[in-house]
RNA sequence: UACCCGGUGGUGUAAUUGGCAACACAACUGGUUUUGGUCCAGUCAUUCGAGGUUCGAGUCCUCGCCGGGUAGCCA
């Protein structure tokens, strides 16, 4: 395992779960020499997601704590759904999350091996070639509470089984006609160890392996042997694999391996206002609802990396979240305030007005302008300072005015004084409106000149603050707002009668603009900052190019006021 | 109704392996602050239920209750 520095985090590093528990166990009892492997298995049929990198950060994280190995292995064992692209971006993702595996590995080059361990198991009478079709496998099997029936080729010789499982590879009979399955109880209480289906017999070209193969082994037969064959000693998994945790065992009994993996399973990863699977992610790109696999209101980890999260902080939200055997859904909070907390530490802080409302300076001249001096970053002064003109027309957010100012109001009214973020104080004199709409037009202010760098020299408290931008030289740059995919929490359950996709969010993109301060003009592609008083946003890597970034809000700021204000509203 | 896995505040994880239920997030109070941001302080659960073992149980035992998973030639 490659280094990767230890995330700084406000997170104390979590007590250890229960699978760093039964490592430090399996360490003590000297199993496996003191050896620690383990591997990242996804399929390549599709684009990662934060449910895999929580998978991702375990695997890899497990081997940095106990200097073990990690590999990325591809369960390429269906090739009518797996493609070399998903090969591609699936590395990628898991190299920018901060990780690098040991070995990349491919089902696929084990084939042979699976094949000869195959015919082993035929030998030992241990497997058989089954004619039933798919429907008849599953009238055979039984169901929950009643047991299943005998194959009529349960009973097929060992002579005859190699040579139609020899003839089966060769290509002599078609799709789906014959079957290699474990010979095991067709009453056992356990379904899956109900003669489950090694081989099936599949034409389609693989995407390493090509055409050399017409019969593909299952997920089932597959993954415990290429754990063992990668020498991996804790196989972590999701829970509903823990039903197929005693075939896994058994395949790996008869073949009759000296050390064999152990099979863990731990809870998968849910969070509030998203979806977490493949299926249903492919839904909403297929169908249009998001743009592409990369959409930045996605849970892709290519989604979230153009959404503006920096990797750091989907580690430091896993190390928090923990992990468990309990279902469990993570409350949106959590990764918000993980993100919140990352980018308050790291980023430059800008001023941009989205709901413009001009403001005019009555005693300061069209010429008389001043520099004001503005931190870049509150929390790390090496990020230094820049200068911003203020002058006689500025821009104000809409939303800082209220002709009626509720309780508690520190913003624009008419007579109220706030100051201008880093500026000087402004007072309300006038407030024209259009006569025909009513619509507020502009504010006339008188500012005072004492009232530099923070200063009152009479002591008066202002505690109204807000951002503006200078008239003359601000520039206009389109701004992408994203708001959570769904409007409810849990949209992967919906109602009777009901889909995932009637809970979409109609306003989860709202496209608009931004009169910003000059300084934002030279925003790099993929550039993060904080926009004073509205949140975090960054340079859309897609939409920007140089000397024209295109902002796209990653996650609003707290905004304590409007909560109080909305429940002085409820009240 | 067969088999497997679970159940600790609003949420998610801890608890020196039988010894004062902790941390984070959220919520609510208050303080600081040139961001109603950040930061700081405080408040908020006797662990699904009933028995049992024990000086002592979230932890061990028994019986319930509740939740999740499994009947693909998907993974």
């Amino acid at each position: 395992m490659s280094g990767v520095n230890p995330d700084q985090s406000k997170y104390p590093d979590s007590s250890s779960n229960f699978i760093e528990k039964m490592i430090d166990l399996d360490l003590e009892s000297g199993v496996d020499d003191g050896k620690v492997q383990l591997r990242f298995p996804p399929e390549p049929n599709g684009f990662l997601h934060i449910g895999h990198a929580k998978a991702i950060c375990l695997n890899f994280g497990l081997a940095q704590k106990y200097q073990g190995r990690c590999n990325l292995r591809f369960d390429d064992t269906n090739p009518s759904r797996e493609e070399q692209r998903y090969v591609d971006s699936i590395q990628e993702d898991i190299r920018w999350l901060g990780f690098e595996w040991d070995e990349l590995c491919f089902a696929s080059d084990y084939f042979g091996q699976l094949y000869d361990w195959a015919t082993q198991l035929i030998r030992q009478g241990d497997a058989y070639v089954c004619d039933l079709t798919g429907d008849e496998v599953k009238e055979y099997r039984g169901t929950l509470t009643e047991v299943g029936r005998n194959s009529p080729h349960r009973d097929r010789s060992v002579e005859e089984n190699l040579d139609l499982f020899m003839r089966m590879k060769a290509g002599e009979f078609s799709d789906g006609e014959k079957t290699l399955r474990a010979r095991i109880n067709m009453e056992s209480p356990h379904i899956i160890m109900r003669d489950p289906v090694m081989y099936r017999i599949q034409r389609s070209t693989h995407h390493r392996t090509g055409d050399d193969w017409c019969i593909y082994p299952t997920y089932d037969w597959a993954h415990g042997q290429e754990d063992a064959i990668e020498g991996v000693t804790h196989s972590l998994c999701s829970l509903e694999f823990n039903n197929n945790r005693p075939l896994y065992e058994w395949f790996l009994d008869k073949i009759g391996l000296e050390s064999v993996p152990r099979q863990t399973e731990f809870a998968r990863l849910n969070i509030e206002y998203t979806v977490l699977s493949k299926r249903k992610l492919r839904t909403l790109v297929e169908d249009g609802h998001v743009e592409d696999w990369d959409d930045p209101r996605l849970p892709t980890l290519a989604g979230l990396r153009r959404r503006g999260y920096p990797p750091e902080v989907i580690r430091a939200f896993m190390k928090n979240i923990g992990v468990a055997k309990f279902n469990s859904t993570i409350e949106l909070a959590i990764l918000e305030n993980a993100l919140r907390d990352h980018l308050n530490r790291t980023a430059i802080r800008r001023m941009a007005v989205l709901d413009p409302l001009k403001l005019v300076i009555e005693n300061l001249s069209e010429g008389e302008g001043k520099m004001v001096e503005a931190v870049n970053n509150p929390e790390d002064p090496s990020a230094g300072t820049r200068s911003i003109p203020f002058e006689r027309e500025v821009w104000v957010d809409r939303d800082d005015f209220r002709m009626e100012p509720p309780r508690k109001w520190r913003r624009l009214a008419p007579d109220a004084e706030v100051r201008l973020r880093y500026g000087y104080c402004v007072k309300v004199k006038e407030v024209i409106e259009d006569p025909e709409s009513g619509q507020v037009q502009e504010l006339r202010c008188v500012y005072d000149p004492e009232t530099a760098r923070g200063q009152t020299p009479d002591g008066r408290k202002v505690r109204g603050i807000i951002h503006w931008v200078p008239a003359s030289c601000a520039v206009e740059l389109p701004v992408r707002l994203y708001s959570p995919l769904f409007i409810e929490p849990d949209p992967d359950n919906p109602p009777e009668g009901k889909e995932f996709t009637d809970f979409l969010n109609p306003e989860s993109l709202v496209e608009t603009k931004a009169l910003c301060e000059p300084i934002l003009k030279e925003a790099n592609p993929g550039e993060r900052f904080q926009l004073e008083r509205v949140g975090y946003f960054v340079a859309d890597q897609k939409l920007s190019s140089s000397g024209s970034p295109h902002l796209a809000r990653i996650v609003p700021l707290k905004d304590s006021w409007a909560k109080q204000e909305k429940r002085q509203a409820g009240v």
